[in-house]
DNA sequence: TCAGTATATTCCAGTATTCGAATATTACAA
DNA sequence: TTGTAATATTCGAATACTGGAATATACTGA
């Protein structure tokens, strides 16, 4: 109950769900999300602490870059992803341009 | 999005997620869930309200009583459902004793 | 119509969530 | 080491959510 919970709560809020779509294509760092989604950088920190402690996403670290990618690990975490995206089309749309290899 | 939104702040607390446990087994008034969760009447109609605007449950009026039922009529709430009943053992527990025939 | 029961709505206090700003931490490069 | 870039944490204000109490509404039976 207590992980399913977390899960939810992760999952019903708006900018998370919009990362979970950022992060469909493929891992991202937190420069990225956060020039995407306009937000402050400590604000974006903040809720991908909330999606990995639910264990939605994954991080990795190389260098001073953090990368976070979806965590398909469990199976209702991934039905939940797939049916994210077919609702909301996954952020299909939005052009990501890194500034850099990170 | 934002009929995602719902449903998962729907889910995202754990009464509604006892609420829907009850109701894996089939349809109870209002009456019957309050009695079992040991919480105020209006605090559970407020609950309910939120779980149907999120099209999780539907009602049924037979005269004083509205009976609630899980609405399976979206196939992706009928997989949450399943996740959640799977991950939390449904209240299959729970004994619901019912006062009278409503 | 009136009384009684089932459910919904309103109101308010306590708590939790979200955001930006300020600050801290971590890692690398010079 | 020192400076800088990437990320995390803390803090405070605004907003949203939760629960109980009081009240309103809907229906039934007399």
């Amino acid at each position: 109950m207590e992980r399913l919970l977390l899960i939810f709560k992760a999952l019903s809020e708006e900018t998370r769900l919009k990362i979970l779509g950022l992060l469909r294509n493929g891992e991202l760092c937190v420069c990225d999300i956060t020039a995407v989604l306009n937000m402050t950088q400590p604000n974006i920190s903040f809720h991908l602490g909330l999606l990995k402690e639910a264990g939605l996403i994954k991080d990795r670290r190389n260098g001073r870059w953090i990368h976070y990618s979806l965590d398909e690990s469990d199976m209702f975490v991934r039905f939940l992803l797939l049916g994210i995206f077919e609702k909301t089309g996954g952020m299909s749309g939005v052009k990501i341009k890194r500034k850099r290899k990170c």
